[in-house]
DNA sequence: AGCCAGTGTGACTGAGCAGTCACTATCCGG
DNA sequence: CCGGATAGTGACTGCTCAGTCACACTGGCT
């Protein structure tokens, strides 16, 4: 939990030490991302961070919580009706539309789902990991309940085959089309433009088509 | 390129020093890995380890293509025919073999494949992503010729999915299953029991059959 | 016995790190 | 203009790390 003092910051200043810090663990996993690297880049003394967190700990997961935050707002928009591969479709596009604003908060979202050696981080890490699960094993069941799912596949296990196909696969496919790769990303962020925007829908249909065909009854 | 120092060694002062090196690496990624607790552990000087290897990069680099020639061997047994989901049966069957032997070699795989800070890592890591993907893809467009996956689809494209479905998926879907995970798995390695490997190459099957699904005409 | 190449050693260097704390500066209400 | 609260500071501690190097040891050969 971020200290009050946090809270209090003067809106310029806090802003530019959360996009400081952002970089920070965009960048950098968070064992090789930087406390130090944060300040020298901000001109401001190690003790201030001190003064907003308890500990780099607490400032990495200050950025998560906020990136789910972030992303709750934009899943806000998102419709939980339709057939399972319309809700699957639509899930993606919200996260097309996280990578086209902001790439770093993106990049969070991926980091906290990274293993570390820091064991208050593992059971954050677990949380997450089994929240994309089990959203992926309803959606499942439900697509089983309404006949668009065959009955004999183990949704607790093709749970993990979509997550599979959506997280690593489709961003392996999308980086091999642009031809970089998730750290150069990170490295010179930008926003996503429309035609790559497009392209990434257009594999993420390709991704629900493979999905919804290896499923189907 | 390890020194010939290290080439000469006894062979048991060798296997010790290998075992050794295996565990820190297969515990750790490569920025976290430490030179130090491997000589700790065997109760040698620091220099030794510089008398076999020029630095650390080298002594991972080492390791990797040490589990390549492993693997090699266990993939020489394979048959390099059939039809596509046959070969890729038999390509993750030589993988679950090789987690049946010493799972801290497999680990060594996964992370040869894992980003890093280091510069001289990441040429070999590109490498090797490439050599699973342009695999992958041969065996699609394969496929295609003998009509077992559909013509619409893009090799280069579905590759990334299959990958993401054998690598990400499947090993998830694996240590949920075993009710534990990856970091947990390498922190008290074991070969997998009978039983186990069962259930791994009956995961491996309902991979494959979506794929086959997802995939064909 | 004497030699020496090859092997092993561990204190040391220089670097980077997270986190601390006595101190200073700034701001704001009275 | 004062005084207390809040914010900011940066030198410092204690740690771990990769890599070095002058020295010591060992075993085989003459």
């Amino acid at each position: 939990m971020p200290r009050p003092t946090f809270d209090r910051l003067a809106p310029d200043k806090r802003a530019r030490f959360v996009d400081a810090a952002l970089d920070e663990f965009a960048r950098h996993r968070f064992a090789e991302a930087s406390v130090s690297r944060i300040v020298a880049r901000l001109g401001i003394a190690k003790g201030s961070v001190y003064q907003y967190f308890d500990d780099k700990v607490d400032l990495f997961r200050w950025l998560v919580a906020e990136h789910g935050r972030r992303r709750a707002e934009l899943a806000g928009a998102m419709p939980a009706e339709g057939t399972v591969w319309e809700r699957l479709a639509a899930a993606y596009r919200a996260g097309v539309a996280e990578w086209q604003g902001d790439p770093r908060w993106a990049r969070i979202g991926l980091r906290s789902l990274e293993p570390t050696d820091e064991p208050r981080l593992e059971a954050l890490r677990r949380e997450h990991q089994a929240a994309v699960a089990s959203f992926l094993e309803a959606l499942l069941r439900q697509g089983q309940a309404e006949g668009q799912v065959r009955d004999d596949v183990d949704p607790a296990v093709a749970a993990h085959f979509v997550q599979g196909v959506l997280t690593t696969g489709l961003l392996s496919a999308l980086f091999a089309r642009l031809d970089t790769d998730l750290e150069g990303w990170v490295a010179a962020p930008r926003a996503i433009t429309e035609r790559e925007a497009a392209a990434l829908r257009d594999l993420a249909d390709q991704a629900v088509e493979l999905l919804r065909r290896g499923l189907a009854p």
